[in-house]
DNA sequence: ATAACATATCAATTTATATTGATATGTTAT
DNA sequence: ATAACATATCAATATAAATTGATATGTTAT
């Protein structure tokens, strides 16, 4: 029907491309990616050097690892946090052919 | 204070990329970036092709182009819009090293 | 000068999402 | 078993942004 939904650009690549859009577009999440580059943390760590209360830092890391973009294992009582470098890489990419390549 | 206004990332670069998600994170506005990318296109003709009211591409077209992402010039009473591809590249190698790269 | 077309603007409303406060769940140590 | 700590969940509220409807501005042709 429009240029994104042709056999160049599937529905399904322009739909996940916005959901990775819509995942990294808030402020807090992205500064708790940027905290997550430098290796595993968990959420009192997170909560307390962005300054974000506990429940909040707690709902924004739902949704970054359900989207895939973190992961988690469990230390004692602590969930430890970090990146998930494959799944960045690939949406990074798709990314950055939607916006930089032409048809 | 955090990890992201420290030397090796400005709160300048943090922000601006900030921005530029908000900027592209807009469904709509994601398909007008990607139709854009064929060339040049009117208001009418991206409207009709995304379906979208004249008024509400308008408005997105100028959030766009106040974020430098696109630029636009004057055909007869046509104003023709296209990508601004120097800053779209700017902005995505920004986003990319932030997103992939270690500190 | 006026009509028809193309685009932009603005206030009002709707919609989506972040945030808060309270509470529940799970883990460790005593 | 209980207290202290760490994280998650949920309903209620607040906030930001998209959308709509009406209208204004600017361009072309008659």
């Amino acid at each position: 029907m429009t240029c994104c939904h042709s056999s160049k650009m599937l529905k399904k690549d322009f739909d996940n491309i916005d959901n990775f859009l819509n995942v990294i577009s808030e402020k807090n999440r992205l500064h708790i990616l940027c905290l997550l580059r430098n290796g595993e943390k968990c959420v009192c760590d997170i909560h307390e050097s962005i300054g974000l209360s506990q429940n909040l830092t707690s709902h924004h890391l739902k949704i970054l690892k359900e989207f895939g973009l973190i992961k988690s294992r469990r230390e004692g009582r602590k969930i430890l946090y970090t990146t998930n470098k494959k799944n960045m890489n690939q949406y990074i990419n798709l990314l950055n052919n939607f916006l930089t390549k032409n048809i």
